[in-house]
DNA sequence: AAATGGTTTAACCAAATAGTTAAAATAAAT
DNA sequence: ATTTATTTTAACTATTTGGTTAAACCATTT
């Protein structure tokens, strides 16, 4: 007895810190058991493989990301909704959690057929999102773009600086974290000024 | 005698196949040799370790990448030159070398002090690029977007797609990869009319 | 033809690492 | 107190993998 549920947990957060810092192929078992100050025996014990392992992990990150951007969805009415709520929300996350696009990108690259599955049992009902888009790139106001230029578009200008901070504090800020930060901090309303911008006619 | 610079050149190109695909960790020194034709032990007998390897082709690719980007700089006098020009120069890349963004960044995010390096010993003049984007960031038929705001956006639209690939032909293209093929033939017109949607007044 | 120096091979070594086992310890439930 | 499930320890195995060694090979030079 003792514990039990609580050790998964520690298990699963510990697998987590790791896996999605250092990758599935240069993650440790050991640094896993260490991290959750348990033993690799244990670590075992409850999952019997670094595989299994890593797919509950992957698996809870993945569906972690799906459930907020169809929470994201659910409220929107308009495009300007849905891009003000989709930015503030990824803004949101990933400033407490900048290495999971970069962990979630990396591990489709290494193994592309698991997000498949991952797709089909994630509930996202697309549908839906494809109703609003479909319907608002029909307004009036609104410039003739294809929508899915328009998604992808804003999708990569909020989550690409996250994927890529590395080469921006090196390349643009020049090693200048701060400055860095400031930029994310200014970014959130530079996308959507500069969204707005293009799409918007007159 | 015999060979020597053939060997060597078969060897970097092998290592830039494994190591782009599977990363420094995923990558191992057997499949290498394989890829490249010969055993581990020439292999060995070239670059002395793994790291050594991992360090040139790293270093070719990267300084492939400033190299291309520092000539698109010298023959932009303009904005719109300028995105047009760093625009078709990745799209002509990466659509041949897909993987090469993702392998970049992921080895950077593993390593970030490989980076300061790099840029010392990459010979690109930042300096010119700034003064490019300031001077035309004064212009009057130009919004007043934080330039480096505007650039990073211009980066992630063009490069964040080739990133994403497994993640966008999963989850939007649904697995459709012709559908996804289709997208980046469109994607750099679509760009380049988005930014100047957004950047130009009136 | 003999010497030279780069090239190739196969067998090998050492370290790291995923995973196992079995026994002991601990704490809660009965 | 006994049982039961969980946790710890520590030693162990098997495999993978980076790296080495030494001998054989081959082309060119002398």
């Amino acid at each position: 007895m003792v514990n039990n549920e609580n050790t998964e947990i520690k298990i699963i957060e510990a697998a987590k810190e790791v896996f999605v810092h250092k990758g599935f192929e240069g993650a440790r078992m050991q640094e896993i058991a260490d991290t959750a100050g348990i033993n690799k025996a244990l670590l075992h014990y409850y999952f019997r493989s670094k595989s299994k392992l890593f797919d509950k992990v992957f698996h809870s990150v993945f569906a972690d990301l799906v459930a907020k951007l169809y929470k994201t969805v659910g409220i929107s009415n308009t495009i300007e909704e849905f891009i003000e709520s989709f930015v503030s929300l990824y803004f949101e996350e990933l400033k407490s959690k900048p290495y999971i696009p970069q962990f979630v990108l990396h591990e489709i690259n290494r193994d592309p057929s698991v997000i498949v599955n991952l797709i089909k049992s994630s509930g996202l009902d697309k549908q839906k999102i494809i109703a609003l888009i479909h319907k608002e790139s029909q307004r009036e106001d609104i410039k003739q773009f294809d929508p899915v230029q328009v998604m992808v578009t804003v999708i990569s200008m909020t989550i690409f600086p996250f994927v890529a901070s590395g080469i921006l504090v090196g390349f643009i800020f020049d090693g200048d974290q701060a400055s860095f930060d400031n930029f994310i901090d200014e970014r959130k309303q530079h996308i959507l000024e500069f969204v707005n911008a293009a799409i918007f006619k007159k």
